[in-house]
DNA sequence: GTGGTCTAGACCACG
DNA sequence: GTGGTCTAGACCACA
């Protein structure tokens, strides 16, 4: 496994904590990360990040909070069975913030020089390995 | 006019003025604010997205700093004429870029249970009427 | 008024950041604290109570996330207005849940002397407080 | 025997050697375990409270150097004579054992969506059949 | 060796 | 001056 499936980016404004909480989430609805799985211990991930290890850990636990990860005392911290479907608002409201969530991203994506046509291939690679993975 | 071109999401960990100057880039880009377009002035703005004068001022300071904007005093604040030169960032740069967009977006989709599948799908039916536009 | 509502004991096992969290929802609950009311600030309730402010800090923000309080970026932190009604579970749910929180709260308080009749009359002070305040 | 008279709360932030502690402790002073009465094996409460051994031995150790319990080698460990000498604790003391008590009995209470008037009231009526059947 | 708690202290975003 | 983020480093609970 190369590991390193999550980073960081120091110079983003937007918090580090913030940037690995999405990396996590991202990482298991890509299928990178299954139900089950372990991820790395906070040393270690603070460590391979370059990050101080109380910043993974409070990311750590506010994923369990949210009911996404789950942790044994003393022995880690583990991907939850399920990653809680919940929110289950009707065909319109989600249509609508997907609409709204994909606006921002090729706002931000063609800020950058970014084109639809990149952003798309992308995506399509994540699903593709995804699939692959499920096997 | 409808203003509100610009939105800022104060529950978004992302700060304020990082959200405000995204948002200010990504519309010149994008051809909806011009070389030579007045913005609206601080308060206008300030009121409008209902944060501080202060952050906005800050945000267009940065903004004149780097370029983008020109302040004429008494009169407002413009759009430069340069097509932003930037744009031009490396190709590892563009591709940490990228996956921390995706990131976000697919952290997002899933908090309100919405598939990866889902997000390209629709992803595809934009590229695909986009192409057809074009024709 | 006098401050000093929470209190924090060292010497109990119990975490210091769940001691605060308990005092503050018991607080909300007993009427002590009402919605829109201000909260001390981070920094004071730190000093008040002798612990260090970034344990007040994650206390207010853990409460934000659960939605019993809510802080504005630069001004405060203060009681939101519902305190979630929320978990409306079954009618014998709630009462066996009553009866075993009941119970252990008599166990406890029997294991350091203190009576049955001690912790109801305690309670109907606290009940009268909060009618009285309610005026 | 309905072994299961402790019990240990794995989402309670009180650590469990600390929350098996009190158990035990409660248990004595209830009259539900009697001087000379055998304790569990170490291995035995393990099994049953999921937990680890260790900690159940570290319990164990913690109660005999404070003189509640006594071990006797290859049979077992049993509940000392004396009918804890402590209980004594300063007025201050209790009053803030009762305080906390009842807060987190309140804030337990208030999560479930039980308000304080349901608990008050349930409480008078345990009282109030206690009395009863004193007469 | 794993995660959890706490401290002290620096610096930032916002009003 | 308010809360938020991050660091470095100590110590604890648990397996």
């Amino acid at each position: 496994m190369n590991w390193m499936m999550f980073t960081v980016d120091p110079a983003d404004p937007t918090p580090l904590y913030a940037q690995l909480d999405r990396g996590i989430r991202a990482a298991i609805v890509a299928g990178q990360l299954r139900p089950g799985d372990r991820l790395p211990t906070v040393r270690q991930l603070a460590v391979d990040l370059r990050i101080n290890a109380n910043t993974v850990a409070k990311v750590y636990a506010e994923l369990e909070r949210a009911g996404v990860l789950a942790t044994q005392r003393g022995i880690g911290t583990f991907v939850r069975d399920k990653p809680t479907p919940a929110a289950s608002a009707s065909r319109r409201d989600r249509e609508r913030e997907l609409r709204s969530l994909v606006d921002r991203l090729l706002a931000d994506a063609s800020a950058i020089g970014i084109s639809l046509r990149e952003v798309v291939r992308y995506l399509e690679s994540i699903e593709a390995k995804q699939a692959k993975e499920r096997t």
